[in-house]
DNA sequence: CTACTAATAT
DNA sequence: TATATTAGTA
């Protein structure tokens, strides 16, 4: 088993540049290649198989378990650090307690806040990679005082995003925080930020339910549910193909125009978020426009 | 006890 | 306004 689909070239955005340069490679040193590892999300053996040697069928991985694999993986390199590099990037990935990094790309941006930083600047920390703009200091050095406060959470265009697609693959009812903080899979992410969030998206989209009359103004994108019709060049297969996701592409990038996306680079650690597509097995959510949700986002 | 949600606070 | 925090509850 050893044709995998190519793990390289998963990101393709509408950007141009990526960035690659100063992405983490460390975490990948010492560790399989995509190609050598089996997908999480994938049974090891076929249930006939299992079947045949009276091997109780395994619980269908979901995206879930493929999350927490990846957490206690992250965990083990964390206890674990085997290199100075290991430990340089674990250090990268979060350089404190509080959120500053995700576990595959989305830049997470907090607002500079807490000392004097009161309104207007925001100090955005793109974690995809190139470390941009990184917070202004450690929060830790400040005093040793063990009760940090979190930086608040800004929710980017590219967080925004994620948030969408998981409440959409969601249906309404399975959207709750939790499941959703960790299907975003973003480092850092907490619960209590997607409660707030997904509140202020309930509200949201209450109020357009109530005035039929979409958006209107706003640069909407996904012109309207694509059918069927995958753009990527792995379009989702339907059901029945069970098609070997490690880590497939991400969503089109229909974002044409207007915003330069910072940097996006869409790694999967282990594996967690998948491109999502908009399969509402509950019928509820459906492709959000941004309607009232700019996010401030550049550095 | 955990997590969801609405309400409220910053 | 946007996000955080709290309070009440399932």
């Amino acid at each position: 088993m050893g044709e995998e689909a190519d793990a390289k070239d998963y990101d393709m955005v509408a950007g141009d540049s990526e960035g690659d340069e100063g992405r983490v490679l460390e975490w990948e040193v010492g560790l399989p290649s995509a190609d050598d590892l089996i997908p999480l999300s994938q049974s090891l053996i076929s249930p006939d198989l299992a079947y045949a040697f009276s091997i109780a069928p395994e619980p269908a991985r979901t995206l879930l378990d493929v999350y927490r694999a990846s957490q206690s993986t992250v965990s083990t390199l964390r206890r674990h650090p085997t290199s100075s590099l290991a430990a340089a990037a674990l250090n990268f990935f979060s350089p404190f307690p509080s959120p500053s990094s995700v576990a595959t790309d989305d830049p997470v941006v907090f607002e500079g806040e807490g000392d004097d930083a009161e309104s207007g600047t925001i100090a955005t920390v793109a974690i995809a990679g190139v470390s941009s703009c990184l917070p202004t200091e450690d929060p830790g050095d400040e005093h040793s005082s063990r009760a940090l406060k979190r930086p608040r959470l800004v929710w980017t265009a590219q967080l925004h995003k994620r948030f969408i697609d998981v409440v959409a693959h969601l249906g309404i009812k399975n959207a709750v925080p939790k499941t959703i903080m960790q299907l975003m899979n973003v480092e850092g992410l907490t619960r209590e930020n997607v409660a707030s969030h997904l509140q202020k998206y309930r509200l949201y989209r209450k109020r357009k339910e109530g005035i039929p009359n979409e958006g209107s103004f706003s640069f909407d994108h996904l012109p309207h549910e694509p059918p069927a019709q995958m753009p990527m060049p792995y379009g989702m297969p339907s059901p029945p193909v069970p098609m070997p996701v490690f880590s497939i592409a991400f969503h089109p990038g229909h974002n044409g125009s207007m915003e330069m996306m910072p940097i996006v680079n869409h790694h999967q650690a282990a594996g967690a978020y998948h491109g999502f597509v908009s399969h509402h097995p509950n019928g509820g959510v459906i492709g959000d426009r941004q309607g009232d949700w700019s996010a401030a986002n550049k550095c």
